[in-house]
RNA sequence: CGCGGGAUGGAGCAGUCUGGUAGCUCGUUGGGCUCAUAACCCAAAGGCCGUUGGUUCAAAUCCAGCUCCCGCAA
């Protein structure tokens, strides 16, 4: 059971190496802006594999389809529901998760987002039993990955995608033979890392340049953190830190040639490269500057 | 038929209202200046103006259809 791109590799691997009686994504949210569906990247995967899909809009009532299909393992992947008491408890193997995170830290669904815009080192998978609660079942297994200070989160997903496939094929054996461990998560550790909202993707430039920053880098490319400047909204892909002081209002450009936009925070000036304006392509700031007058966003300050 | 923006040399844009010689900032190539340079000066190459049809003496520009891209909303 899976959605996004994350669960890809792990059903794609699970493919390989199981009987995967049946995939269960998200209903097909209408997407693009004809009214054409597409297709969630697990749902492709299944159809290109000729294996049942099952969309349940509400899994807590439409359980029943599963059942009937007997599975002896349930795996989950970034699915996006909670999952019902009945499912957890049939499979004779249990109902096992594989979750973007070092668990207790960031139980909820965007983990990898937050892991970056907290400014964390390191960042995980791990492998647990389900539980009625979300992301609170017991560990079975984890594994880590350091964060670097320049990684994005297009990066750190996919590597942590590929971490998840690999402990999860490591971790099955002894799932099945019963020899897995099963740690009890230490509540008093627990934090969250919940689905970003808009709010969180709008930059707040009176802050320390750190977390301006790591939220850069933490929403980069989907779903891109952003900024208000004359009234039309830029997304913002990427950034580098510099260590001048401004005293000007935060959020001020203060310069902008081929090197980037020169914003000041809290602190220090945040210099931005990788940008999209409302209504145009994604470019870096060397392109953007090509066809804007300066003297339209020199002092000028972001929302 | 959810709302809106856009498509113009390799890149980013102006020009479209008010039809009449294809423009700007870069990049590329060649030359010059310089101890030197990503700096400066000179020159050149490179466009069927997204696509199809219509109006007109004349369409990047006006009208209609289509394709693709982007933001919002879901």
């Amino acid at each position: 059971m899976g959605t996004p791109s994350f669960a890809v590799p792990i059903l794609e691997a699970l493919i390989e190496k199981t009987n995967v009686v049946m995939v269960v994504s998200q209903p097909d949210r209408e997407k693009d802006r004809k009214g054409n569906v597409i297709y969630s990247p697990c749902k492709s995967i299944a159809i290109m594999n000729n294996i049942p899909v099952f969309q349940p809009l509400k899994i807590r009532e439409e359980y029943q389809t599963i059942l009937d299909k007997k599975p002896d393992i349930i795996v989950t992947a970034a699915y996006g529901q909670i999952i019902p008491i009945e499912l957890l408890n049939y499979p004779k193997y249990g109902c096992i998760n594989v979750h973007g995170s070092l668990l207790p830290k960031l139980r909820g669904g965007a983990p990898i987002h937050h892991a970056i815009m907290n400014g964390d080192k390191e960042a995980g998978v791990t492998i647990m039993y389900m539980d009625k609660k979300m992301d609170a079942g017991d560990i079975i297994s984890q594994r880590s990955i350091e964060i670097d200070d320049d990684m994005i989160l297009d990066e750190l997903y996919y590597k942590l995608s590929l971490l998840g496939r690999d402990l999860l094929m490591d971790t099955l054996p002894s799932i099945i033979d019963g020899t897995n461990n099963r740690i009890k998560q230490n509540e008093d550790e627990v934090t969250f890392g919940y689905n970003i909202t808009k709010e969180e993707e709008k930059i707040n430039f009176n802050d320390k340049i750190d977390n301006v920053y790591n939220k850069i880098r933490g929403l980069s490319s989907i779903p891109g953190a952003y900024a208000i400047i004359n009234g039309k909204r830029m997304k913002i892909y990427m950034s580098e830190k510099t260590n001048i002081i401004s005293d000007a209002i935060p959020g001020t450009i203060l310069d902008i040639n081929s090197d980037g936009i020169f914003v000041s925070t809290n602190d220090y000036v945040i210099k931005l490269t990788d940008i999209k304006l409302e209504g145009k392509k994604r470019c870096l700031v060397k392109d953007f500057i090509n066809g804007i007058k300066k003297e339209d966003y020199i002092n000028e300050v972001f929302e």
